[in-house]
RNA sequence: GGCCUGUUGGUGAAGUGGUUAACACACUGCCCUUUCACGGCAGCAUUCACGGGUUCAAAUCCCGUACAGGUCACCA
């Protein structure tokens, strides 16, 4: 029996060959130097940060060359796909303003004139390029059961061999073609293997864009190609669809690496140019044992893409922060270029690094409030609207019917030389604000500092309103009748004075403008109030000090 | 266990034979100040996982050790 015979009855349906897909997919018409990267996860519904780390790369990378940049579905395990996992990720790429020239675009959908883009669509073309292996002795039927696998690798165990299905393990691998077709027919349960060509005492290099080249053993493991459902396993799905879909670059996290030169002895084999890898480093969480770990979607919520979204961290400072992590010397670039936007920044593979950094939430916190603070009142407004329209419709409807009363708010100390940074997320903003809504203050929990004697605060406040407070004044007159008030009442107008003196007085300004503060807005800690009380206005005031005095606790 | 990768302050990191070991975040103190925030100033690694070696000179080169991570599936 010939392995052609063999390749024949194994797939007798297929009966295209690997040059019809050549010319089915041709080489991309691009302009020299431009890179092709691709999106391969499996649809399990979102997206880890780690991956949109890589896709956030592998995107911007063939932006940057006018090249292509694709998503692809690596829907070949059952056991990894969910239901409408493929919207999911979508989704999750839509939230990231993440924007590619092909793939998939729905459940359903897909644009672009390379796909299918969905694995468990391209069966009959892994088994075209399978089926040429059989023929040519690269690849063979195995019909080791989950049972045997396990023994042999408890063998090897104990003998302290190397794992694996290889050499004198590999026991399939000698089966004649005739044992084989006997068992086929017989209706055998069976997988295919490839018949590897390597040496594991010969050396193999790898050249990674950003590890630099490194030295592995040859691959001599006679790994699955296809699996018993007749869908290939990533390795050979990898070579198949990354050859046929013409990508250039391949950047996948470093757990690949090791597996890279599996691959390449698979490019070999085919007789086909590899493409260039980059290895990611992992992107890593410390827990509080002082444990370093892959960030992990089950157990840490900040590792869902989606999680940015909820909380409403604004997009861009989310890609700063990635950039940070991919270049180190993006953050030096954004000091020198403040005027630029991020996308006009260049990523460098050399300067990306190779050990897995570890996911800082601080940090995003701190670009998310310098980007925030930088952005006019109207943008806040936009942005924490949209924010709100998605997650909390009770805030959503103030802001609407509220709209420049709220914009007013949020441009208090904004759109100056040194506006404030208050603001690390939309979802944060309300409950930093509230008190400026009627429908959301409440009259509990006031946070009176250095005076809490009732009948003091309610003569200061009741003298304030009769004899001090003018809704009309600006803010030098303001300041200066709230000084009369604290000679009047005995308490320092002049922070220097009272420092040089403290006996002399009952109290000093900060005391005064501390109970007005609270009285007004409940919390001891707020933005300028002179501009509070100018929004507020007089009916607001007025009431909200009659509450302090007589509903709050003492 | 085999193979591979990594290890610079709390964190992200710059740095590839001669630097006061950048910078950013966090933290601490001070100043400014009607609170907070902002801003300003200062402090924070006697030292680059450890041990050897090469060299006039090493975080930077070599060897070994330790630690961490990855991988060795009919998962990706």
């Amino acid at each position: 029996m010939t392995n052609k015979e063999l390749a024949n009855l194994i797939y007798p349906d297929i009966n295209k060959d690997i040059s019809y897909y050549e010319n089915k997919y041709p080489l991309r018409k691009l302009k020299e130097g431009a890179i092709v990267s691709r999106f391969a996860p499996s649809p399990t519904g979102f997206v880890h940060m780690g991956s949109l780390l890589t896709t956030f790369i592998a995107q911007k990378i063939p932006k940057d060359t006018d090249g292509i940049f694709y998503i692809r579905i690596e829907d070949t395990d059952q056991k990894r796909s969910l239901e409408n996992g493929i919207q999911g990720i979508i989704d999750d790429l839509k939230s990231f303003d993440i924007s590619y020239d092909e793939g998939v675009i729905s459940e359903t959908e897909s644009k672009g004139e390379y796909g299918p883009y969905i694995q468990s669509k391209r069966k009959e073309i892994y088994q075209t390029f399978v089926k040429y292996l059989i023929e040519k002795d690269l690849a063979y039927p195995c019909f080791c059961s989950e049972e045997t696998l396990d023994n042999m690798r408890k063998q090897q165990e104990k003998q302290k061999d190397r794992l694996g299905y290889y050499g004198k393990w590999a026991i399939c691998r000698s089966l004649s073609k005739e044992e084989c077709a006997k068992r086929i027919i017989n209706g055998d349960n069976y997988i295919i293997r490839l018949k590897s060509p390597g040496n594991f005492n010969k050396k193999i290099v790898v050249h990674d864009l950003v590890r630099g080249s490194i030295e592995f053993p040859e691959n001599d493991l006679d790994v699955v190609l296809i699996k018993n459902d007749g869908l290939p396993i990533y390795h050979l799905a990898h070579i198949v669809d990354d050859y046929l879909m013409r990508t250039t670059h391949i950047l996948r996290a470093e757990e690949w690496l090791s597996s890279t030169p599996i691959h390449l002895q698979l490019w070999q084999t085919f007789d086909f140019k590899p493409p260039k890898y980059a290895h990611l480093g992992l992107v890593m969480k410390i827990e509080d044992s002082g444990i370093r770990r892959k960030l992990s979607k089950r157990k840490d919520p900040e590792a869902a893409v989606s999680y940015y979204h909820e909380k409403g961290y604004p997009i861009y400072a989310i890609k700063q922060y990635l950039l940070t992590l991919a270049n180190s010397n993006f953050e030096g670039w954004m000091d020198d270029n403040p005027d630029k936007l991020i996308e006009e920044f260049k990523i460098d593979f050399k300067k990306i690094s190779k050990s897995g950094s570890l996911f800082d939430l601080e940090k995003i916190i701190n670009i998310s409030k310098n980007y925030i603070s930088k952005l006019s009142a109207l943008e806040v407004y936009n942005s924490l609207l949209t924010w709100a329209l998605k997650f909390n419709s009770n805030y959503a409807d103030l802001l609407i019917k509220y709209k420049d009363y709220s914009i007013a708010i949020l441009n208090i100390e904004r759109e100056g030389k040194k506006p404030r940074k208050d603001f690390a997320c939309y979802s944060e903003i309300m409950d930093q604000i509230f008190y400026m809504y009627d429908e959301l203050f409440l009259a509990e929990k006031y946070e009176w500092q250095a005076i809490t004697n009732k009948n003091e605060i309610k003569n200061i406040l009741d003298i304030y309103l009769i004899k001090y407070y003018d809704e009309n004044d600006d803010k030098e007159t303001w300041f200066k009748k709230i000084k009369d008030l604290c000679d009047e009442l005995g308490y320092a107008s002049n922070m220097k004075d009272y420092k040089l003196n403290p006996d002399k007085y009952k109290g000093n300004i900060t005391d005064i403008t501390t109970v007005i503060r609270v009285a007004l807005t409940t919390k001891s800690m707020t933005p300028d109030l002179y501009e509070i009380m100018q929004l507020l206005k007089k009916d607001c005031i007025e009431n909200r000090v009659s509450l302090a005095i007589k509903k709050s606790n003492y």
